[in-house]
DNA sequence: CCCGCTGTGATTTTT
DNA sequence: TCACAGCGGG
């Protein structure tokens, strides 16, 4: 076992060599936080406690094969693979395979997204509402999210509207044998709560349970844990959480920071230990984070430092507006990068809201200087993809309604809105499978005979390549490959695009996902219906990454946590912005500054904030005052530039001159527009 | 089925 | 101002 726990200091040996009992690590930013569970995780092994009997679970697929690989570098495949890593849902998945007909459902269960459940909800909505009252699918889902994740079921009476939608919400859905990303939670924490055999088989299981990101956790993610790590009998459980109050800001998703502030109330008597000493930063960025998230009245107090000195101070830059501030920054990376011999990946603009890349894109793009921009719409948000995962979803399995729904006309087959209509409100009454209503004498009288007979075609068509793909021996992403074609899909798709450049894109997208399913049956033994699963769970999102290239980073906030750049810019530091307008009517302005103390913790060297006297929003140039945070902030700890000044003052007579002489790039290049 | 008109709303997005 | 969704006309 290759890993010395002199390596670690102090605090962490402590909370490396805990193993029994609760335990909280309070990890601030940048203290060693995936370290220290990887060689804990390594110390319990070596305590001769079993690989299989530890769980860890993580939010994102991400952060857990990032844990995956660290503990393989250590321990060595055989032993780091009987660990279970998972994330929150991936984990209820697994649960919910084997026991979910104890609440009802059955087995092949098919898991609902964002899209599918708004989908769902326009239908629900519009058969719904009464004459007068109205209601958004994506205010609908959103309630009904908060909802579930408050561990609320279904109302039985539906005094409100919202009270009805949910209730036929949680019907249909149940009705078509599916669950969406909160049902993932909420049915394994019912299921749990409820039947002791399953509870005990799990707790059993795992003895030892650990959790990432803690700050981030749900009301029900929470009980999830209590019920797997406390035991029946009343042991203390065995559950070591790792997160830092400070970084919480997921608040709007559900996310209770009382669960790492309050900790002790749901795990008794608990280890804490407290992660201080910053691997990341100098102190001159740090003091600046201490300073701000001082101002923060519900935390536990923590004061980050390092051993890497002041380093220089942190910048605060003026702009006149944001095309400037945009301007600004471009030419400085520019200059930076080339004086510094430095690569454009040790660069990151950091922002609050998405709009705010688009100035910065521009400016990035005039001054030729390569980036990328971290987010935006994902892999799986595309349509092509979507469409091709339900092909594939449907010849598994042509009772799942949400996949047969997406493509049943899709290439256009003569199967019309209005009968499909008719089909769906039938597999309402009967309570049936879309599937099945298609084929039901009742739903052919109503309908021409043109349409039954599209019906049948396609129907037979569905069959026969579900016949196909369940050949023995048979090389069934080959046999995916041909249902596309078959279908017409592609010949369908480059109809729809507006140019080839596009219609080459969509199905470039449709092989790599193809691709992706081999890749899968090399490394997993779960077929079809366990690339599915892992899709729905966003689980082979990593090469996503790798397609970002290369360059400067444009990142918002949210985004940016458990990153780390060189270079730091944080823009848009005004008030409406960060703090965002909508936190003050809100009262979230706690978590707006939690926002602007992550963004500056990633900073490794150095840090530039900047904000602007006026900015491009909602159509107008409109006036913008300084956030207030940044009186928070020490002055002493701060260089204040101001762009419009400097760039009236000879370049020879500034102190800025010498510490920062990039900054004549932005003068020489950026002269504004 | 496709296009263009009009109205609306405009944070953040781990699964 | 601009993006995009929903709807009605060709």
């Amino acid at each position: 076992m290759s890993f010395r726990l002199f390596d670690l200091n102090d605090p962490q040996r402590h909370a490396v060599t805990t193993t029994e009992g609760p335990l909280l690590i309070l990890a601030g930013a940048g203290t060693g936080k995936t370290r220290v569970i990887t060689f804990r995780i390594g110390y319990m092994l070596s305590q001769g406690i079993e690989a299989a009997s530890i769980l860890a679970v993580t939010f994102t697929n991400k952060a857990a094969n990032e844990m995956r690989e660290r503990l393989m570098a250590m321990l060595g495949k055989e032993k780091a693979g009987k660990v279970t890593m998972s994330t929150f849902h991936a984990l209820c998945m697994r649960i919910l395979r084997q026991d979910i007909e104890k609440l009802g459902y059955k087995k092949n269960f098919t898991i609902y997204d964002e899209g599918d459940q708004t989908g769902l909800l326009k239908k629900i909505i519009t058969r719904t509402v009464a004459i007068g009252e109205k209601m958004e699918p994506n205010v609908a889902k959103s309630l009904i999210s908060k909802a579930k994740n408050n561990g609320w079921n279904a109302p039985q009476e539906e005094k409100t509207l919202i009270g009805a939608i949910f209730a036929r919400y949680q019907a249909d859905l149940k009705q078509l044998n599916a669950v969406d990303f909160d049902d993932l939670l909420l049915l394994t924490v019912k299921l749990l709560a409820e039947h002791a055999d399953v509870r005990q088989r799990w707790q059993k299981r795992f003895r030892y349970v650990m959790v990432d990101e803690f700050q981030d956790t749900n009301r029900l993610q929470l009980e999830l844990v209590g019920y797997l790590a406390k035991r029946d009998d009343g042991t203390p459980p065995n559950v070591a959480v790792v997160g830092d109050d400070d970084q919480s800001i997921y608040g709007w998703r559900g996310a209770e920071v009382s669960n790492i502030l309050e900790f002790e109330t749901h795990f008794p008597n608990p280890t804490v230990v407290k992660l201080e000493q910053n691997y990341r930063s100098t102190n001159s960025i740090l003091n600046t984070a201490n300073t701000l998230i001082k101002n923060n009245p519900r935390r536990r107090p923590k004061q980050l430092w390092s051993g890497k000195g002041d380093g220089d101070k942190v910048r605060l830059v003026m702009a006149p507006n944001d095309h400037e501030e945009a301007d600004f920054i471009a030419g400085e990376i520019a200059k930076r990068k080339a004086e510094g011999n430095l690569r454009y990946e040790d660069f990151a603009v950091l922002f609050r809201m998405n709009a705010q890349a688009r100035s910065l894109e521009q400016a990035f793009q005039e001054k030729g200087v390569p980036y990328r921009i971290i987010g935006g719409k994902s892999f799986f948000d595309s349509r092509e993809v979507k469409d091709v995962l339900s092909y594939f979803a449907c010849t598994l399995n042509a009772d799942n309604d949400a996949a047969l729904l997406r493509i049943i006309n899709t290439p256009p087959r003569g199967i019309s809105e209005a009968t499909v209509q008719k089909a769906l409100e039938l597999s309402i009454k009967e309570k049936c499978s879309l599937f099945q209503a298609l084929q039901k004498e009742e739903l052919h009288q109503g309908i021409t005979p043109r349409a039954v007979t599209a019906i049948h075609e396609f129907m037979t068509q569905l069959d026969a390549w579900e016949t196909k793909l369940n050949e023995p021996l048979v090389n069934q992403p080959e046999v995916l490959r041909k249902i596309i074609d078959e279908s017409g899909y592609y010949d369908d798709l480059r109809r729809s695009c507006k140019n080839g450049d596009e219609a080459l894109k969509r199905e470039s997208n449709i092989r790599d996902l193809v691709g992706g399913f081999e890749r899968y049956l090399e490394k997993s033994d779960g077929g079809l219906s366990g690339f599915l699963d892992a899709m729905a769970l966003r689980q082979d999102k990593d090469d996503d990454d790798k397609e970002k290239g290369t360059g400067v980073t444009l990142i918002t906030l949210h985004a940016s946590k458990g990153l780390e750049f060189p270079h730091c810019y944080l823009v848009g530091l005004e008030e409406g912005v960060l703090p965002h307008d909508r936190s003050k009517l809100e009262g979230t302005l706690d978590e707006e500054r939690r926002l602007l103390y992550v963004g500056i913790t990633r900073a490794q060297q150095t840090l530039t904030m900047t904000y602007c006297y006026s900015r491009f929003r909602y159509g107008g140039s409109i006036p913008c005052t300084p956030s207030s945070f940044i009186k928070e902030l020490d002055p002493d700890l701060i260089e204040r530039i101001d762009l419009k000044k400097l760039m009236n003052t000879p370049v020879a007579d500034t102190a800025v001159k010498s510490r920062f002489a990039a900054m004549r790039a932005a003068l020489e290049t950026g002269g504004g527009r």
